[in-house]
DNA sequence: AAAGAATGCGCC
DNA sequence: AGGGCGCATTCTTT
């Protein structure tokens, strides 16, 4: 059964919800009510209905803006549709048949400091933007969502694989769910010990517009050792400049130009990696006050929590996107600042090799399903080189192989091992080709639930039709080995992030259930916090750390299933359950 | 002066 | 001439 749950006609969202109950025989509106009885009337209204809280989709205009007074109200939501992020998937799907009955835009994420729960003056409005933002939006009533849902159901019964696609649909909307909770609840944050790494690396806090006092110091040595004075660091120009006078000959100032530089310098290479040494820290330590320094700490941290700011399905590929916070970048040097309350733990669960298992369950590729099979896929691929005689019989370049496979690499070891993997894995690699194809031909491809790739523009097309000159064929070549590359890399990076969002909704499902084998099925208090592609933290009671591995565990094999049925391919993990983030991998 | 492009880093 | 992204800063264009 879905509730569509949208503006009453001729009210603002925030004033007066109109529920509609949508069944297979058709619509029944019910009484519009006050946006503040909203949560009673979702706690309620299954029984009023007779129905089971679980078997009820809560539909949403957009769940990243209608969800969140539920979620501060701690009314439990366990399935919902989300029409705008539906939206696009169906609009653009391949093969869909679709015509929406209204625009359902997806707003943008909104981060948390910006709109902070509790200073809000005027909280409790369910479909503002972020203070100050471009104004209300518009929201259409309940009754057009309601009819949208309706065109959205029905062109998902006409698609060519209807299952798929409302697998796709349901898993997107489970994870907008998901994006929003662990927007309000947080990454643990330890701002104490943050600082003390600041202070430790750059000194202490410099007044604003002046560089810490490490840093500072960094820059004049630079400036000595290369014997330019006042050479300014932040600007590559400068610093170019400063090192090609200094006799570095490098096109650029990036660390690898430099370490590559200084590498191949034979028995001059301890001079000249004396050369470039304060260059490479100094890159270091910008990085982390300009990235992660005392300015993110101040807008990023707030009562001890990182709230990230997903955008679901920001990446055309499906993958998450981050909205502020760099919340897909939390970088190696301040992880050890993420740290469990006291008695509680952080689980960090990482997905291995999941590009390429996905290829092998894609595919069908028996040979690479089977060296998918165990915990270590490169490994295994190795040693089928090795038994076929093929130069792929190192881990090492199995693993540069497959890689570059996936990515559409023409160049370098790894484009060379390309024949190889063809041999050994034909069908795999068939797939891959042939989504190169398709986009250097100017086509589309779809990932397995049935996301499709956006359509080459108008202007890719006039250029890549253009071959009157030697130049104009040679930029429409270029174009199309992008596009390609795009496409190849789409089916497989779009996949691999469906995984992922089944991965996490089972978590999240397994989570509210209790323990698969515990006696009493209580929720458990663990909460997912933080995701990062293939990678997801859980943060909770000491207590409940067995059960949670278990249940990320199991979770990653359920997702296997629920897109591959039992093709023989497995999605191993390593699980940590650690007080600190920096000790997991 | 503001907006956009380019550079460079770091994450998967 | 290896896919996807975000972010801060500098550099260039308008």
């Amino acid at each position: 059964m879905h509730i569509v749950l949208g503006p009453a006609p001729g009210a603002a969202a925030s004033e007066h919800w109109l529920p509609v109950v949508v069944r297979d025989d058709g619509m029944e509106r019910l009484a519009p009510v006050p946006a503040a009885a909203l949560p009673g009337l979702v706690r309620d209204l299954p029984g009023r209905l007779g129905t089971d809280p679980d078997r009820v989709r809560w539909v949403f205009a957009s769940v990243s803006a209608g969800y969140r007074p539920l979620l501060e109200a701690e009314v439990p939501i366990s399935r919902c549709w989300d029409l705008g992020l539906c939206q696009r998937i169906v609009s653009t799907a391949a093969g869909v048949t679709y015509s929406p009955a209204v625009d359902v835009p997806v707003p943008d994420p909104e981060p948390w400091l910006r709109q902070p729960p509790a200073t809000r003056p005027d909280q409790g409005t369910f479909f503002d933007l972020p203070a100050g933002g471009r104004g209300r939006q518009e929201v259409p009533p309940a009754e057009d969502l309601a009819r949208e849902l309706v065109a959205q159901l029905a062109a998902v019964d006409r698609s060519g694989a209807p299952h798929r696609l409302r697998l796709l649909l349901a898993a997107e909307s489970q994870g907008a769910l998901i994006a929003a909770e662990i927007l309000h609840e947080g990454l643990p944050w330890r701002r104490d010990l943050h600082e003390a790494m600041l202070a430790e690396q750059l000194g202490p806090r410099p007044a604003e517009g002046q560089r810490p006092r490490l840093l500072q110091e960094l820059a004049e040595r630079i400036g000595g050792t290369l014997g330019v004075p006042g050479l300014n660091p932040d600007s590559p120009q400068d610093l170019l400049r400063g090192l090609n006078l200094a006799g570095v000959r490098v096109g650029s100032t990036r660390a690898g130009d430099l370490k590559g530089w200084a590498s191949e310098g034979g028995p001059d290479a301890p001079r000249r990696t004396a050369l470039i040494s304060g260059v490479l820290e100094y890159k270091h330590l910008y990085r982390l006050w300009t990235a992660n320094g005392w300015h993110w700490l101040d807008e990023w941290v707030q009562d001890g929590r990182f709230h990230p700011a997903y955008s679901v399905g920001g990446v055309v590929t499906g993958r998450w996107a981050a909205h502020g916070g760099g919340a897909m970048q939390v970088p190696a040097a301040v992880r050890d600042a993420v740290r469990a309350d006291p008695g509680h733990l952080l689980t960090v669960a990482d997905a291995s090799q999941v590009e390429p298992r996905i290829l092998a369950a894609m595919s069908g590729d028996r040979a690479l399903a089977e060296a998918g099979s165990g915990s270590d896929l490169y490994l295994a691929v190795a040693e089928q080189g090795r038994r076929a005689g093929s130069e792929l019989a190192e881990r090492s370049r199995a693993k540069v192989a497959l890689l570059g496979a996936m990515y559409g690499a023409t160049t370098g070891d790894s484009a060379a091992l390309i024949p190889h993997l063809r041999r050994l894995y034909p069908h795999a690699m068939g797939l891959l080709e042939q989504a190169a194809q398709r986009g250097e031909a100017g086509g589309q491809v779809s990932t397995w639930l049935g996301r499709t790739s956006p359509a080459p523009g108008q202007q890719w097309l006039t250029a890549t039709a253009d071959v009157s000159t030697a130049e104009a064929e040679s930029r429409s070549r270029t174009l199309r080995r992008s596009a390609g590359r795009f496409t190849r890399n789409f089916v497989i990076q779009g996949t691999a992030a469906e995984w992922a969002l089944c991965w996490m909704g089972e978590i999240r499902r397994r989570l509210r259930q209790g323990t698969p084998d515990g006696q009493a099925r209580d929720p458990l208090q663990t909460r997912l916090v933080f995701f990062v592609h293939d990678e997801v933290v859980l943060h909770g009671p000491a207590e409940e750390a067995d059960a949670v591995r278990r249940i990320v565990t199991e979770a990653a094999q359920a997702a296997g299933r629920m897109l591959f049925g039992a093709a023989p391919v497995g999605f191993p993990l390593s699980v940590a359950a650690v007080e600190s983030y920096a000790g997991a991998h």
